[in-house]
RNA sequence: GCCCGGGUGGUGGAAUUGGUAUACACGAGAGACUUAAAAUCUCUUGUCAGCAAUGACUUGCGGGUUCGAGUCCCGCCCCGGGCACCA
């Protein structure tokens, strides 16, 4: 008999695909609506694990869906090929990253192939190539022009191991995200884009897309807004003033002292007047040089000095207060200085128990009461003013608006609004990335590289390695660096910091609508084809920095009316995390990754795809284990050989509940899919295979045709090969999906669950939509509840339409 | 510390709106076919009691709401992720 044989047929028809150009897309389709449907491009790191198998399988199944649904399915693919792993691999294996990563993408489009997913390889983007980083210059340039990427000195995250800093969303406790090294603090001047001026729409617009409501919360978080007051306290001693920034005016009469951030200007400005200077100073050094990593470790060990001879004035009674200055007020948020109530927040409640300074509660939980309790911790909830002249009693709530506007009206304070998030800082001292297309000159300063003379090309340095001077490695090619002012002609340098792989990754899916544009990075023509993207499958890794960097992206360039879309990916799903067989992450290091190739030889790319899908919900992962994929096989086996049996159906009306098994698996199948359940989806196959094996004569032809349909986005290749056994047309990728008859769906039975006191206590079968009074008396004659019933009168009768019947004695 | 997500058989998991808990699959046990093995097929498989019919118990722990709770509420324990002095 003819053998289920995957390797051959997953050959086989992977090579006619490619010969009929069957997954190439065209920008407009007869009839079809677009659909864009993407993956999280893989960095090309060498070889494709079982966690990358895990990303694109299940998400092709979604694609293959959508397009026998009768969408236009633009499914791209691509390399994210610059950045750090991909250099430091480079170095530690001494190659050049160029031949390294292009090796490796080599190796990485071949096992993709080996999957069978419908890729349009023609759109295929690799962000390393000229003919990409030309365009992640020209939007660096369009950014510029428009204010949004500056030079600055800023304190920034440098990490020691990778020799070149990091923007904040890629430090994690302190620690470099890619290499794990402790981050130090280092002033460096370094480009940044400006991200925080679209910290309102970035928090607002997230609102209304499709995404993983932990992800938009996350993000939220991230941008972080707070609404209060900048409140000025005159300090008499040099008449000036100091704003500090508070979300709680309702609690300003509680303000016991004032603290300033290390850096803030007003120290410096002021060492006239504050008698204890050199001891200040002495402070304000040895917190620079905590790492972020000591501030971690010390947090509530709170330290810090009074400025002497300084007084700041409440405002709102004109007392004097001390100023301190301490380390554990940041300066980069807000104003860099607060005032402090020890009562009513905990950082100050611990810095002043050390310090011996009062703490005033001035909001108690019970008012009128006005029993204050002694406090342990700051009191941090809402409640009623105490001592707090003529705002007593009023709630927290009430007072805070009531206070500020009083305050506004004596211009003592406006209202304010802080976002956390900080701007992006894309300077990188590192060789593999798009070179910055700036150049500074003695005479105009920095100058944009003329959009004509881009890209700017990334010289082929035989040395590559950072220097750990905190300069890049291209400062060293002078043939590079030395370069015609653009505005003058006179001697000038090019900048030689590259940029951070996120900016190359932040408009990828543009450049796929459009893949071969050379005048521009796409048209907007095509780009209103296909964008914004339909459908986005990634790992939830990316919450907050690509999937935030671009949307930012996505915003300034329509400010800039070059796309016409806000917001670039509409839906968003995560898929889990597939864990090495111990159940840790998988990594080189701990040598528990796990290659498909086994599994994939074994049994073929289409039980290993299916497998995927049915191991869990796809949002899950978990630790791998191979031992269900057996159960793949005997399915996708007994499914070949039913069919390959031939098996001739007999009359019509016959096996009718087959028939409307059938119909209800189409139901399931397709609303699982489309709501990413894969796994229900797959195990609804079995059932109706299961059933089906029984009497394998029940089935028409007709009805085998649906069903290999069905089967079709998680085994492309089995169901194309028995899509033509069956000497069925052209390709069943082509076809339309199966549409359940809604009649045969419906069912003509119920099966009423008997209860006597909510305990199941008999099942009866009863024609559908059986009235009540009909289905009490069926109850109350069914002997096994009549022993429960045990001749009482029921109290009550619980009946929830065909499903239950519960009897209350 | 704060914010999310999760905890169901020996294992992966199902239960979409508060209505049969344990679908589907793996594994295990028994049997059929076979000289034998593999493959395949059939049956059993949450725990306890029972020959059985059947009954009791069971969704991390403890309470609660309800005719009825894996699902809702309160308190706790454990695991995973994010944030980490953001005033």
């Amino acid at each position: 008999m003819n053998k289920y044989n995957p390797q051959k047929i997953e050959a086989k028809w992977q090579k006619e695909w490619e010969k009929k150009k069957r997954h190439e897309t065209k920008d407009r389709a007869e009839g079809k609506k677009n659909f864009y449907h993407l993956v999280m491009f893989p960095y090309p790191s060498g070889d494709l694990h079982i966690g990358h198998w895990y990303n694109f399988a299940p998400a092709d199944v979604y694609a293959r869906f959508k397009k026998m649904q009768g969408f236009n399915v633009m499914s791209p693919i691509g390399f994210d090929a610059f950045g750090l792993p991909a250099e430091n691999a480079a170095i530690k294996r001494g190659i050049h990253p160029r031949d390294w990563t292009e090796k490796n993408i080599k190796k990485m489009r071949k096992q993709l192939q080996s999957m069978g997913n419908m890729y349009d390889w023609s759109r295929e983007v690799v962000t390393c190539e000229p003919e990409y980083y030309k365009w992640t210059q020209w939007m660096f340039l369009q950014l510029y022009k428009k204010g949004l990427a500056y030079k600055a000195k800023v304190p920034a995250n440098f990490c020691p191991s990778c020799k070149t800093v990091l923007a904040n969303e890629q430090v994690a406790g302190g620690k470099c995200e890619r290499c794990d090294s402790e981050v130090i603090q280092k002033e460096i001047n370094q480009w940044m884009f400006k991200i925080s001026d679209y910290a309102e729409r970035l928090l607002k617009e997230i609102d209304d897309l499709d995404w993983p409501e932990t992800t938009k919360i996350m993000q939220k978080n991230w941008i972080g807004k707070s609404e209060g007051y900048n409140i000025k306290f005159e300090i008499p001693a040099c008449s000036g003033e100091i704003p500090v920034f508070t979300t709680r005016v309702d609690t300003l009469f509680g303000c016991t002292y004032l603290v300033l951030a290390p850096e803030h200007p007003f120290i410096e400005n002021h060492q006239a007047e504050i008698t204890n200077y050199k001891f200040v100073e002495q402070y304000i050094e040895s917190s620079k040089k905590k790492t972020e990593r000591d501030r971690i470790s010390e947090m509530g060990e709170k330290t810090g000095v009074c400025l002497e001879g300084v007084k700041a004035v409440n405002p709102v009674n004109g007392r004097e207060i001390p100023i301190f200055v301490a380390d554990y007020v940041l300066f980069h948020y807000g104003t860099g200085a607060v005032m402090a109530v020890p009562a009513h927040d905990q950082r100050d409640f611990e810095f002043a128990q050390k310090y011996n300074l009062p703490i005033k509660m001035v909001i108690c939980p019970n008012y009128p009461k006005n029993i204050c309790p002694i406090l342990d911790r700051a009191f941090e909830d809402e409640g009623f003013l105490v001592d707090s002249d003529r705002f007593t009693g009023m709630p927290s709530k009430e007072a805070r608006q009531r206070i500020g506007e009083w305050l506004e009206s004596r211009k003592k304070a406006e209202k304010k609004i802080y976002y956390r998030l900080r701007d992006w800082l894309i300077s990188r001292q590192r060789y593999w990335g798009a070179p910055i297309p700036m150049i500074l000159c003695q005479q105009c300063g920095w100058q944009p590289v003329d959009e004509k003379d881009l890209p700017v090309l990334l010289p082929a340095l035989k040395d590559f390695r950072p220097t750990g001077e905190g300069k890049s490695p291209l400062a060293k090619a002078d043939k590079f660096v030395s370069v015609a002012c653009p505005k003058c002609g006179g001697q000038a340098e090019r900048e030689t910091d590259t940029m951070d792989t996120f900016v190359c990754s932040s408009w990828y899916f543009f450049r796929y609508a459009d893949p071969r544009n050379k005048e521009m990075f796409a048209s907007k023509e095509k780009l209103n084809a296909w964008l914004p993207v339909n459908m986005y499958i990634g790992g939830a890794e990316h919450s907050v920095l690509h999937l935030l960097y671009s949307r930012f992206f996505t915003k300034a360039m329509q400010d800039q009316n070059f796309i016409d879309f806000a917001e670039p990916f509409l839906r968003l799903r995560h898929q889990g995390i597939i864990l090495g067989p111990d159940g840790q992450k998988m990594s080189k290091s701990r040598g528990n990754v796990v290659d498909p190739d086994e599994q994939v030889k074994k049994y073929g790319a289409d039980a290993v795809r299916m497998y995927l899908c049915f191991m869990g919900p796809y949002n899950q992962g978990g630790p791998w284990n191979p031992n269900g994929l057996v159960g793949i096989q005997r399915f996708l086996q007994r499914t070949w050989d039913i069919i390959n049996s031939k098996t001739k159906a007999k009359t019509e009306n016959q096996y009718i509940e087959i028939e409307k098994l059938l119909h209800k698996t189409i139901k399931k199948v397709t609303e699982d899919i489309e709501g990413l359940r894969f796994n229900t989806a797959v195990s609804s196959l079995m059932i109706l295979i299961n059933e089906i094996s029984k009497q394998p004569e029940a089935l028409k032809i007709e009805n085998w045709k649906s069903i290999v349909q069905l089967m079709a986005p998680f085994v492309p290749h089995f169901a194309e090969e028995l899509w033509q056994q069956l000497d069925f047309k052209d390709s069943v990728h082509s076809q339309s999906w199966p549409v359940y008859d809604s009649g045969l769906v419906k069912e003509k039975t119920a099966l009423i669950i008997v209860q006597v006191n909510g305990r199941v206590r008999d099942k009866i079968e009863v024609p559908a939509d059986l009235p009540e009074g009909q289905i009490r008396d069926l109850a109350f004659s069914s002997k096994k509840a009549q022993n429960w019933i045990d001749g009482k009168k029921p109290k009550k009768i619980i009946f929830v339409p065909n499903k239950l019947i519960n009897i209350v004695i």
